[in-house]
RNA sequence: GGGCCGGUAGAUCAGUUGGAAGAUCGCCACCUUGGCAUGGUGGAGGUCGCGGGUUCAAAUCCCGCCCGGUCCA
């Protein structure tokens, strides 16, 4: 399939041939006859031993020139997006630039930005970890340069031939010679696509993917790869990625990709760090960038071996001088990906995103305490941060040093309870496997912290190999996904009244559809539940007849209202909202904006909106923020809030082109999420606040009249919710909380202003009264226990008394240092026996079976129940066994 | 969103097969001292996260919820 796929007629044209990789196997295009496909470990690094590039570049010219390349060629340079994928809702973090344009671009929704674009995207790939550092080349945070073409049917950019073309010539432009470029064929799929692609090899390292996307996943569909059936899609995507960092290496030609991206932070962790890096370190790291693409083919433990052979060195000297450079360079990058993680606004906690940075956070802590702390994470994050101010925003910096300080303290909390849970483990015996798991997957203690641990008290263990394999055992199963209900009906879109005015209260239509209690209308004015905003509720009048509307909900771009009774397809009917309710919901609606935006000034502009449900009385609003939010912090937000509310400005929706609303005001667009379409709807308050929102609002923010911060909790780690109440529903609250206030204050008879006093001095009392209480009872205890220890013989006695369970147990606990053998039944038939031989389980077993109950305990002391009127039945059972 | 671990005195935590709620630090008082630290003696401090269930009996077993931690998407 490749074979026809990737014949182009550019290859013939310039004296490309096609052959077949006699080491992998792969087909690749080349000017140059050749038996390997020339990418390591095939081949060699060949642009390690010579320039290829006609100068060195660094991060910026690389970017630029890239940029400027494609610019010149009738690309739009298009502005990076985060790197948090905050308008997908199945991914984190954005993987590749094409990420930028899923799902809505590439399924043809929506328009891409430009046509065709170039853009240089941050990207982030926690899969490689682990990898990061040991092979000299792999990055968790790298920019993925790009130029995009989406081809439409009635609008054909370009395809496969010119972007080859283009990739050769850009190479070219930079120095290589057409001889050392190797294009290798390759099969692309992901996130429900496929096509076909070719790797760009240059001097034995792959420097660029170029993908021909042109196949959609589909169970019909004619074509099958990997067990997957897939269709033509009506749009053709030229998808490329040009690994910028790794043309910055090419062009430098450094022992690693590191010491080529960021030279000065490499240096300044070294004099730091006081770690050597000379000549022969440089050398073996050379040989180990090289070399380590066996690794894959190998595992990591067979590799090292190998390669410590190879470059004949000791396995000591690899531990001491080559394995703090690798954590050298892992926690450079670490804290590079931290800087576009945290400047995007992600905010470090345990789920979703928020999860993958406190995971570089922790990695690099540990790496950092390896090296005794000579730096902060937070100094290193600002270097980075500052060296990269022109991708990066800089003015987060404040809130990211709080953000990683909390960071940290967090980090040594869990690293002291840790050490205490390792302790207690390795007094009960040695830690088997599953311990480890359990350590690493319920206590975050990785496997290497706990062998320390151990080794500090004296104890070896061993690592298993598979361990991170046998963690992700213990995961499996589960992971399913709800799906929403989708409807299609086949009929126009209808006609939203609520948005042409979103003060119409009633409204006439015609039913173009019916079905059951169900009807379409050709144009309404309900509003239909959506963001977060519940749907209007009326009634429609009918011959005369009313009709209560009970739920209305959109599929597509279709209105449907579900009725108390059904009206027939055709009918001319009037509708009638609930005014009051949707009143109290607009304000609701249009005080949410003012407060994420009253939010946004108190807290920091890192606030991002998480989830969001209105009512008419109390409504919800989560926010993402690193720390609970203070009782101050609610007063200051809550005048915030009445600020704007009392300034009244206007509140002005608006339908805007998608592209044109990003470009004015960027993704804090999507705070509420993203809705699909060319066209969305812009809600905007003054320069306070603007979201796409498909909600109605009121005209200006005067009208909300009063907000109020009810509550707030914190619902996760890093999400904080705010409960709050708007307009009248508003005023309703506080005047129950008055209520409330009055009412305690008239049970206290005090003044409401006394209130708290009063309580303080009632509790007090209340204590000093438990506390004679206690005294009346160790008295009365006494005044028993003189009682029953006049009647015993031998120190033996049976006994009645009036006391309840607890009072008896403390009773008991007294005879027991003065008697040998005791048994008490209380008057409501507990049962209570000591027995310094050893009998008192029979005993009170004799005893209870006595009085139809039941008794248990150990051979010293036990208890039970028996009737409550067979008391004297029980005594005298005792009395008999005890020979008394 | 899911899995796992945990919630007992102000703090850190014990608590065995269900059977009498504990230790250490801190706090208070007294003793020791010229004063302080130390030391000694005594004392206060608990809805055992919440709610249900099983049982004669639940901190302990079962179910649900809340809160914290942690791992994975």
């Amino acid at each position: 399939m490749l074979e026809k796929e990737l014949n182009l007629d550019y290859f013939h044209r310039e004296g490309f041939k096609r052959y077949r990789c006699k080491k992998c196997g792969a087909y690749f295009w080349s000017t140059v006859p050749r038996d390997n496909c020339t990418e390591a470990p095939c081949g060699t690094y060949k642009f390690l031993d010579v320039p290829l590039f006609k100068r060195e570049f660094e991060i910026e010219d690389m970017r630029k020139y890239f940029i400027d390349f494609f610019k010149n060629r009738g690309h739009t340079p298009v502005r990076r997006y985060p790197v948090v994928a905050r308008w997908r809702d199945d991914v984190f973090l954005v993987n590749a630039s094409i990420y930028d344009f899923q799902p809505h671009v590439t399924s043809g929704l929506v328009e891409p930005p430009a046509n065709p674009l170039v853009i240089s995207q941050p990207c982030i790939r926690m899969v490689d970890v682990d990898s990061v550092g040991k092979t000299g080349r792999h990055l968790t945070g790298f920019e993925m340069m790009a130029h995009h073409a989406f081809n439409y049917p009635d609008n054909h950019i370009y395809w496969k031939d010119e972007t080859v073309a283009y990739a050769i010539e850009l190479l070219e432009s930079l120095g290589v010679s057409r001889e050392d470029i190797v294009l290798k064929e390759h099969p692309w799929f992901g996130g429900g696509n496929a096509g076909a692609s070719f790797e760009v090899i240059v001097g034995g390292l792959e420097l660029a993917t170029l993908v021909f996307m042109n196949l959609r996943e589909s169970e019909s569909g004619p074509i099958e790869i990997d067990g997957v059936r897939y269709e033509e899609m009506p749009i053709k995507i030229v998808d490329t990625g040009y690994g910028l960092e790794r043309f910055v290496w090419v062009s430098k030609r450094t022992p690693t990709i590191y010491e080529a991206i960021y030279p000065d932070m490499v240096n300044k962790m070294l004099s730091l760090t006081g770690i050597e890096m000379g000549e022969k370190e440089e050398q073996v790291l050379r040989l180990l960038a090289r070399s380590s693409s066996l690794i894959e083919s190998m595992g990591e433990r067979r590799f090292m071996e190998y390669f410590i052979e190879q470059a004949g060195i000791t396995r000591e000297y690899y531990e001491k001088k080559i394995v703090p450079i690798q954590k050298l360079y892992a926690v450079v990058d670490y804290s590079r990906s931290l800087s576009f993680m945290l400047t995007d606004g992600i905010i470090p906690s345990n789920i979703k995103a928020g999860y993958l940075a406190r995971l570089l956070i922790r990695r690099a802590l540990k790496i950092l305490d390896d090296f005794g702390n000579p730096i902060s994470l937070y100094e290193l994050v600002e270097l980075h941060a500052r060296r990269f101010a022109d991708i990066m925003d800089t003015s987060m910096l404040p809130i990211i040093k709080e953000e990683l300080e909390l960071e940290e303290e967090r980090y040594r909390a869990t690293m002291k309870r840790g050490r205490e849970i390792v302790k207690k483990m390795l007094k009960k015996g040695a830690l088997t496997v599953d311990d480890l798991i359990l350590l690493y997957d319920s206590h975050g203690l990785l496997p290497d912290v706990v062998q320390r641990i151990a080794a500090e008290n004296g104890v070896t263990l061993e690592i298993p190999e598979n361990f991170h394999a046998l963690v992700a055992k213990r995961h499996e199963g589960g992971a399913r996904k709800k799906k929403k209900e989708t409807r299609e009906y086949a009929l126009p879109p209808t006609i939203k009244l609520y948005y042409r005015d979103p003060y119409m209260r009633s409204f006439e239509a015609k039913v173009i559809y019916s079905e059951g209690t169900e009807i379409v209308l050709d144009r309404t004015a309900f509003y239909p539940e959506g963001g977060g905003q519940p749907c209007d509720l009326g009634k429609i009048i009918y011959n005369g007849r009313e009709i209560a509307v009970q739920n209305v909900q959109k599929y597509g771009d279709v209105v449907v209202h579900t009725l108390s009774e059904p009206v027939p397809e055709g009918a001319k009917i009037r509708g009638e909202i609930d005014w009051e309710r949707r009143e109290r919901l607009m304000r609701m609606h249009t005080a949410e904006h003012v407060l994420l935006a009253a939010c946004r000034r108190v807290l920091g502009k890192h606030v991002w909106q998480h989830g969001t449900q209105k009512d008419v009385y109390e409504s919800r609003f989560d926010i993402g923020h690193f720390r609970p939010i203070s009782r101050e912090e609610i007063k200051e937000i809550e005048k915030e809030a009445m600020r704007i509310i009392t300034s009244n400005v206007p509140v002005e929706a608006k339908f805007m082109n998608r592209r044109e609303a990003e470009d004015r005001y960027g993704f804090v667009l999507y705070e509420g999420g993203v809705p699909p379409g060319k066209e969305i709807r812009v809600v905007r308050i003054d320069d306070y606040d603007v979201e796409a929102c498909g909600g109605t609002h009121v005209r200006s923010t005067g009208e909300i009249g009063f907000l109020k911060i009810l509550r707030t909790e914190r619902i996760q780690d890093g999400v904080s919710r705010i409960i709050y109440s708007a307009g009248l529903s508003a005023l309703e609250k506080v005047q129950e909380m008055e209520d409330t206030l009055q009412s305690t204050a008239t049970l206290l008879n005090a003044p409401v202003d006394a209130v708290s006093d009063k309580v303080q001095s009632l509790m007090e009392m209340w204590k000093a009264e438990r506390r004679e209480k206690e005294n009346a009872l160790k008295y009365k205890i006494g005044y028993v226990k003189q009682s029953v220890v006049s009647q015993a013989v031998d120190g033996r006695v049976a006994a009645v008394v009036d006391l309840d369970h607890k009072e008896m147990q403390k009773l008991m606990r007294e005879l027991s240092q003065e008697l040998s053998e005791v048994v008490l039944i209380s008057k409501d038939g507990h049962i209570m026996v000591w027995s310094s031989e050893g009998n008192a389980r029979e005993l009170a077993r004799r005893v209870a079976e006595a009085m139809h109950g039941k008794a248990g305990g150990r051979p010293e002391f036990a208890q039970g129940k028996g009737a409550q009127d067979r008391v004297n039945d029980g005594f005298n059972i005792a009395k008999q066994v005890m020979g008394l």
